[in-house]
DNA sequence: CTCCATAGTCAAGCTGCTTGACCATTTCGT
DNA sequence: ACGAAATGGTCAAGCAGCTTGACTATGGAG
């Protein structure tokens, strides 16, 4: 494969993330949570299942614990967080979603099934899945880091 | 095609664009050309062919025509481009890559081609190129924007 | 020729991130 | 068991990249 068919992947795939995540946060705010960005969303997603903390928080993010820690304050002073004690550790806190965290996190899921499902209106169903699996089996383990 | 496989497909695709634009940016750093950043590598696919203005940089990175302006500052300063007299238009300013501007240029692509080859060799060559068409038909057209 | 739109820049301000410093608690080495 | 080092978290200051607002110079429509 050239590298000019390398970079005709790379210009396709960032341009569809872009979008797809400009959509998601369009969509989020629609449904009334406004002043979200796209950081946001990508924090619920780690503390959606039990909660974590800032420390898990900053390396799920890629960025420092400091700036998690404020991203933090944000979200808590927004409704959709709550800062509790953590169980095993007086030092640290365990960072939970409240019901309107769900609920802004369930608008989420909603807006990108929306553009999901314009995808399978282009490439069909099963390509829609096939793409899932596929990116599925390149996808890295480290942090989520944003496209630029 | 449920809420969560679309999150699922979502969350695949954000992380290997966001390991893509990285290990590319990386890439270009370790060949020499330092103090780089991802945004500067999408101006220069825009500005690659023949130039571009200010005002169509800034419609492509999706940023005020000032931040463009600035980031023209800085790639002119950094010996990547230069700014001419617009050929048909005296108050705009066509601006080029140097030849710099084009090394650098080739570099982003040797590093995005080493990527996709990592692909290849999990995926196949087949479904790489299956991935780019796939990935083309759904691209959009505006400018294009940072993940998050 | 007049009037408005457009290309570009200068200046000021904001936001989200970083680095550096610090305290409280836990964990490790002996 | 105890002191030292590591870890979780926050406060504070600074910075980089972007925004809005204001302005000049040139182009184009009537």
């Amino acid at each position: 494969m050239h590298n000019s068919e390398a970079m005709a992947l790379s210009a396709a795939l960032l341009a569809v993330a872009g979008e797809l995540t400009q959509r998601i946060n369009e969509g989020v705010v629609a449904r009334g949570f406004e002043g979200m960005r796209p950081a946001h969303g990508f924090a619920f997603t780690r503390l959606a299942p039990d909660g974590a903390t800032v420390t898990e928080l900053a390396a799920h993010l890629g960025v420092t614990k400091q700036a998690a820690s404020q991203l933090v304050d944000e979200v808590v002073r927004k409704g959709y967080a709550e800062r509790r004690p953590h169980p095993a550790d007086a030092r640290a806190r365990l960072i939970v979603l409240t019901e309107r965290g769900w609920a802004c996190t369930r608008a989420a899921e909603e807006a990108a099934a929306e553009v999901v499902r314009e995808w399978a209106d282009v490439l069909g169903e099963g390509e829609v899945r096939a793409l899932r699996d596929r990116l599925g089996r390149i996808a890295p383990y480290g942090p989520i880091r944003p496209a630029w």
